[in-house]
DNA sequence: GCCAACGTTGGC
DNA sequence: GCCAACGTTGGC
C-alpha cells in the first residue's frame, strides 16, 4: 500500500467534481508528464491512498481524500481527436498514455493550505513543497501521509485495540 | 501578469 | 550527446 498525491487544477476538474461523479470515481486521464506516466503505469495500485491537491489557485490546498480502484491502463483520451490531450503519436497498440481510476472518499474541510503546509516540520521533505516542484503526481511517504491526515483532523490511529470493549458500547 | 523552474524538442 | 529555444506549470 502507497501513498500518492494528484494535482489538479480545480476550474478543470475538482474535488467537488470527482465527489458528484455519479458512482464517485473518475479516470485521471490528461498526464502527458513521462515521470508522473510512469507512476500511473508501473506503480500506482488498487487501494493506495491519494490526496487530492488544488494548484494554481490561491491558495492551493490538499482538499479531500481520494483512494485508487482501478490500476494503470492506457488513457483513452489519447486516442481521441477531440479530447484536449488527444496525442496522434500515440498507438492504440502500444499506448503511451496511461490513466488509473480513483474515486472521492472525503472532503479535507478546512482545506490544508500550502502556506500551512510549509511551516509543518515534519513535512519539510516533501516533493509537494520543494521549490519548483511541477510533477502532477507524486509519491507521498508513510510519514508524510499520517502527518498530513493528523493536520486533517483524524485521530491517530493506533495498531492496538483498546482494552476496555462491552462495558464501552452503547 | 510575472517569472522561476522545469520538461521537451530539434539542430548540430 | 549536447544544449539552446521553446512551451508549460504553478506560486505569488
Amino acid at each position: 500500500m502507497a501513498y500518492w498525491l494528484f494535482k489538479s487544477e480545480p476550474d478543470c476538474y475538482s474535488f467537488e467534481d470527482l465527489m458528484g461523479e455519479p458512482d464517485g470515481t473518475t479516470g485521471w486521464d490528461g498526464v502527458r508528464n513521462f515521470q508522473a506516466r510512469n507512476f500511473l503505469r508501473d506503480s500506482v495500485q488498487v487501494g493506495d491512498g491519494v490526496l487530492f491537491y488544488h494548484s494554481s489557485v490561491t491558495p492551493a490546498a490538499v482538499v479531500g481524500i481520494a483512494e485508487v480502484v482501478k490500476a494503470g491502463h492506457p488513457d483513452p483520451t489519447a486516442f481521441d481527436p477531440e479530447a484536449d490531450h488527444h496525442d496522434p503519436k500515440s498507438d492504440p497498440d502500444e499506448p503511451t498514455w496511461f490513466q488509473v481510476s480513483i474515486k472521492g472518499v472525503r472532503p479535507i474541510d478546512p482545506p490544508l493550505e500550502l502556506p500551512m503546509l510549509k511551516t509543518v516540520a515534519e513535512l519539510t521533505g516533501m516533493e509537494l513543497l520543494r521549490k519548483g516542484s511541477r510533477l502532477s503526481v507524486q509519491p507521498v511517504s508513510d510519514a508524510e501521509w499520517k502527518t498530513i491526515l493528523r493536520l486533517a483532523g483524524d485521530k491517530p490511529s493506533k495498531a492496538k485495540p483498546r482494552t476496555k470493549t462491552k462495558s464501552q458500547k452503547g
